[in-house]
DNA sequence: CTAAATTTGTCATTTATTGACAAGTTAATA
DNA sequence: TATTAACTTGTCAATAAATGACAAATTTAG
């Protein structure tokens, strides 16, 4: 999967058949507002996830990967990091994990 | 590096021996703020990236592999990601670059 | 004890994101 | 080509998040 997660939806919605409406109302949110995820030209609400998981019966740890992949390339493509930021994210994540750092409350 | 951007902040002023007024007032920020932000506690403004490169004589590409590796390790690790999420953003980069997407404004 | 350094709490202001809707374009088809 | 559904684009008020600022602790070093 290389598409950006705009793409993504479009690919999901329209191998389902459903229109922007369609998609729009399970996903609780307006159809033009819809066009412009798919479009890239609005964000994808974290809050959403859930609900575009059930929407297509994805795995939600597939769907997170996706939608944070696709959050973390758009900031490196934007700000022109270079891959090593990759690396260092992960040795990061085991430094969090590893002091075990009190955190945000998780929203799902 | 393993370490938080902020301690990574914290470490480079302490050895430069310099109080958190004295870093805060090269980055144009107050202090109390400056606390927050080595613990953890407010997020590093982007658009300070390059006062703090030249309060420290840093190297701009290695401080934004620092700052954006730490941003996406805390997103990963408050949403519980799998590391394969890495793996799928660097598969992203190169589809955006690929694609030549039209982009925000690069902001430095 | 004192003074400097740091931390914490709060809040108004600023900035960014979102929801909503109107108006426009495109695509399919009768 | 007229009609209609689907989609796109633009705008803007409302909401939410980030920031700056400052006062009031608390901690640290001498």
């Amino acid at each position: 999967m290389k598409a950006t997660f705009g793409e993504y939806i479009r690919q999901l919605r329209t191998d389902k058949g459903l229109t922007l409406t369609e998609l729009a109302s399970l996903l609780k949110l307006d159809s033009a507002n819809l066009s412009k995820i798919e479009n890239g030209k609005r964000e994808f609400d974290e809050k959403r996830l859930d609900k575009l998981a059930n929407a297509f019966d994805l795995d939600f740890e597939k769907l997170k990967v996706e939608y944070f992949g696709d959050q973390f390339a758009k900031k490196m493509y934007a700000y022109n990091c270079s891959s090593e930021t990759l690396m260092v994210a992960e040795e990061k994540v085991n430094y969090l994990k590893s002091i075990n750092v009190k955190q945000a409350e998780i929203k799902f």
